[in-house]
DNA sequence: TGTACATCAGTGAACGCGCGTTCACTGATGTAC
DNA sequence: TGTACATCAGTGAACGCGCGTTCACTGATGTAC
């Protein structure tokens, strides 16, 4: 045992041989690390370190590193999708609603800015290879275009593909501004609905109606 | 001669033995390589090899890798500069030039994607470890401030600071989305400028009068 | 209920690669006299 | 104008590190009979 120190494990294992749930606890141990120090730093003897587990292992549930990176990023869409949808008001208008949208995704990428970078990395921009990245991606989508089909509900598809590109913009790039502290008014969370508001109310709806 | 093989080099020199202005070589090199494969493939051996130089030459001219990618990163921000500054028709109305700035920075960023994340990058985030690099990107925001300055004569320098960071978002999301191909509309740049003016004519600046 | 056995999920050691960086060196350049 | 010499900008080889990945293995688990 050269290298290897399973005494810094932080494992939930029960001194058994088997972990029990290794695939998961994988994952939580990455993310875990990618929130800390930024996706340049994972590495999978960290993980499985992180984990208490010999290096080898994480290669029982992952084929590689490309596949265990990409179930971290689907896990971020997924949060990503959760932090926006409890930030709606089911009541409120749709217009409102828009707004809530965009608070919950800056929100997400101030809590979460290293993730939010790897979600956004060059490694998994291309759909097709990682099907599961691809579906969590659209649903955390799928509430942007709900939303601005209900503002818009007479408008084309294509319209709202439009509308959507630009509220999407405006506040992917409040958020990646914010998270990566080129914003400094938005450093904290307290202010964060009237600084969004600033801009997501800018968005004037009426030019695609 | 293990692994270095000189006869790669797509090298300036003329068969000396000194190279005249390596520096410069080894970093419009380095720009080559991030705008092709990114900023994760760029390795000292590789620029030195593409400028048809030892894998020691480089050190003659900067202390370390991350002092040549900060270089490389500062002549992206006054690429970006310049970039907008071409769009800008000094007769322009200030609200036409802010627009004309937008279609500038977007331009940039999908003409060089990968130097545009470098820019972005994690490693460069904190000012004050490379001064020039600092100026860069301070050269590259003036445009912005005067420009906004221009449209709110009476503002107060908060109000300017907002306003200022309500259109760099703006912009700043549509620019990192089309050049991650996630807003397919984008992806020409022929109706460039009407698709940044959906974002940027909706950009509201009266809220801050 | 007990036992043989297939299967699964771990281990530990090693391989090989690419990389940043260092070091003693050497050829070229320019300057003092 | 010619020569000694300091300085600069290259070379080539090597070091060491961290990493992803592989491999033969072994302990644990569950199932058929």
């Amino acid at each position: 045992m050269a290298e290897y120190d399973g005494s810094d494990s932080t494992a939930e294992r029960a001194g058994s041989y088997h972990h029990g749930d290794l695939r998961s606890a994988l994952l939580s141990h990455a993310l875990q690390i990618v929130d800390a120090d930024g996706p340049d730093s994972i590495t999978l003897r960290g993980i499985a370190k992180a984990a208490g587990v010999s290096r080898a292992a994480p290669y029982h549930h992952f084929k590689d590193k490309r596949t265990l990176l990409a179930a971290v990023a689907a896990s971020g869409f997924r949060q990503l999708a959760a932090q926006m949808r409890g930030k709606l008001a089911d009541r409120a208008a749709p217009r409102t609603r828009l707004d809530q949208l965009g608070v919950g995704y800056v929100e997400f990428s101030l809590l979460h800015g290293e993730l939010f970078r790897l979600m956004q990395g060059a490694d998994f921009r291309k759909p097709g290879e990682f099907p599961d990245l691809d579906a969590a991606r659209n649903e955390s989508a799928a509430p942007l275009i709900e939303t601005v089909s209900a503002c818009l509900p007479d408008a084309s598809e294509q319209t709202i593909r439009s509308a959507c590109a630009s509220a999407w913009s405006m506040v992917h790039g409040m958020a990646q501004l914010s998270a990566d502290g080129r914003i400094d008014s938005l450093l904290n969370l307290s202010n964060l609905e009237k600084a969004v508001g600033a801009v997501t109310q800018s968005l004037n709806l009426e030019v695609y109606e």
